[in-house]
DNA sequence: CCGCACTCCGGACACGTGTCTGCTTCCTTC
DNA sequence: GAAGGAAGCAGACACGTGTCCGGAGTGCGG
């Protein structure tokens, strides 16, 4: 008895067909579905199959170049809740296509060794989610094409010959700006906007583009503190920002946030310091994140579309799997406003 | 010049030696640092290697044995922040040691397949993440054993022979309770405690064990109401509780939330009424979550302490890759409240 | 010129699987 | 009892790697 327990012994194929009693071409038979072997012999293997609890080695079948699919997918981080949706909903679907996901948080300067890794592990797409070093990425979006391996970049748009869907940021600024000049709002404090990163200057264009298509010069309509205050938390960095523009003497009237924390953090702070928001200021999000309903007032904000980005993503490499092509192809997903209560009508006091 | 530039055709270190016009032995030698060969010569494999990108089949290198450890982890879900702050950190530490991580997420009754996947690819360490089915994990755990692979249960304690390391929440709700007693608070209103959950249930134990040990009956001291209202969201379940709660004749003086978001969304709905937190009734949450710090009062809540029981995890495998033991070891994290604006004194008016 | 150390080559094996082929065994059917 | 088909067996090969081994080539010192 307790001899027939220790199935730890069993390590491929051979030895479960010595416990069973058959050849281990005929084992392999079963777990393949092969035709031509007697009902009563498939369950005989697939009782065995319970109660060892026997499964091929995945490297020898992945050697012979039977194995499941690969993809790999490379994050950018897994901090903010909108990065780690797309993670969840992509490593779902991929599963469902029979697909194995490896998944790696990378620091700059690692992405070459992940993706040597996934090219080891023979991977047939690599997914990266988020934004890199461009310069980097691109040498990787160019040694996948040479490999023939199947690529596509998620939110970061602008790598010469990559594919990529992303979010049309500076869309979304458009309909943020266009709903608080409509409010009649003139005068903008931008929160965060001040970035190199590729994503916070696409939002920053979107702001610029809307305010001189209707006329208006940015530079004498908008106003950054960015530069006063230090960037640690985002939350707190909302809050610092917020009191600085609140100190001045003509205070804008409507706060713009780069994401939803800074705009939160910037909504604490006017509360705190007696400004009523949106009645003495409006101030909006980005990401329409789950918290911006838990606040008081919620937070007006801009959809990204998580799940229309990943079928999308999903599709592109479909295409790219059946066969790949020099063209490179680049993806917009169109934006969406959410306007709640943390955006009014411009004070009447003000001009 | 094109042709050159096709390292698609390198598919093996026998295609590559050849590119670097060197036996396929030697170019092993060279990737396996072994000694006996010309400075020179490894000089010019490198570069090949830099040059064409070529790595080794990950899948014929595991088959003999050689390859990188694997551990595969287990996730409940991606939903909440401390889940995946867990996961995020626990990834880094195993790919520190070496170990490539297989990460996937479970619904219920898919452990099975996911498990036989990671025995597929020779994982030598199994860890799951979060609260499964008892019966199911159970299972798990003794199969891993059999095998004599490594596991460790996060987050889920009081399954028969597994290893596990948990936080005590039973101990953190004594925390809790006591900080609330000590305010001058009697009567408590209990937010999304009434959840079949072991971690829930365990809440609740903590809750009468605190009350009963100053001489206090839970059940004249303690209300729920989770029974009347749907649990979808949990946001908008703690603002429908904490209407029912307020409407009540005699309403409590605090209420205990069983997470952040749950207390967020009641906190809301006070204020919604014109209650004032923690003037008119107090709130707590639990998990402390950074949107803890981004509402108005700040939320008084529990710290998971993700970090210490990562570490701990880490240690439990540690010791089972050295020697794996028939006796179970069962670890607590030790909890911590951290006081916030959002519990108060106990009002005047009450009793 | 010989011997020796140092490099590198080419061949061989093992790892565990899927699959092909030829062969044996057994059962069914007439 | 013989024919024939179905089922299973045994052997072989390929996949790409790491590693061991004997042998060949080169350069150096004596």
């Amino acid at each position: 008895m307790p001899h027939t327990r220790d199935f730890g012994s069993i390590r491929s194929t051979a030895d479960f067909a010595r416990y069973v009693g058959l050849a281990r071409t005929t084992v392999s038979r079963v777990l393949n579905g092969h035709p031509g072997v007697k009902r009563s012999t498939i369950e005989r293997v697939q009782r065995a199959l319970e109660q060892t609890g026997f499964t091929p080695n995945a490297f020898a079948v992945g050697l012979r170049g039977k194995g499941a699919a690969v993809a790999g997918i490379c994050m950018e981080n897994l901090l903010t809740p909108p990065m780690v949706a797309k993670l969840a909903l992509l490593q779902k679907r991929l599963r469902a296509r029979g697909f194995t996901c490896l998944i790696e948080v990378l620091a700059a300067g690692e992405s070459r060794k992940v993706v040597q890794h996934f090219q080891a592990m023979q991977a047939s797409a690599v997914i990266f989610i988020g934004h890199f070093v461009p310069a980097e990425i691109a040498q990787r979006v160019a040694e996948l094409r040479r490999r023939k391996i199947a690529h596509v970049l998620i939110d970061q748009a602008n790598i010469a010959g990559a594919n990529s869907v992303s979010f049309d940021r500076a869309g979304a600024m458009h309909l943020v700006m266009n709903h608080l000049l409509d409010l009649g709002h003139r005068s903008f404090g931008l929160l965060g906007m001040d970035h190199p990163e590729q994503q916070t200057r696409d939002r920053l264009r979107g702001i610029t583009e809307a305010l001189t298509a209707r006329g208006l010069d940015p530079a004498a309509h908008t106003r950054s503190l960015d530069h006063l205050e230090p960037r640690d938390n985002d939350f707190t960095f909302g809050r610092a920002l917020a009191r600085a523009f609140a100190r001045l003497e003509k205070p804008p009237t409507a706060l713009v946030g780069v994401n939803d924390e800074v705009a939160i953090g910037a909504m604490l702070a006017l509360e705190e310091m007696g400004m009523k928001v949106p009645d003495a200021i409006s101030v909006t999000g980005f990401n329409n994140q789950d918290i911006c309903q838990m606040t008081s007032p919620n937070v007006t904000s801009v959809d990204q579309q998580v799940e229309a980005t990943i079928e999308i993503a999903l599709d592109l490499l479909e295409e790219q799997l059946e066969q790949i092509s020099d063209q490179p192809v680049v993806r917009m997903i169109r934006p969406t406003m959410i306007a709640r209560q943390s955006s009014g009508p411009v004070p009447r006091r003000a001009t």
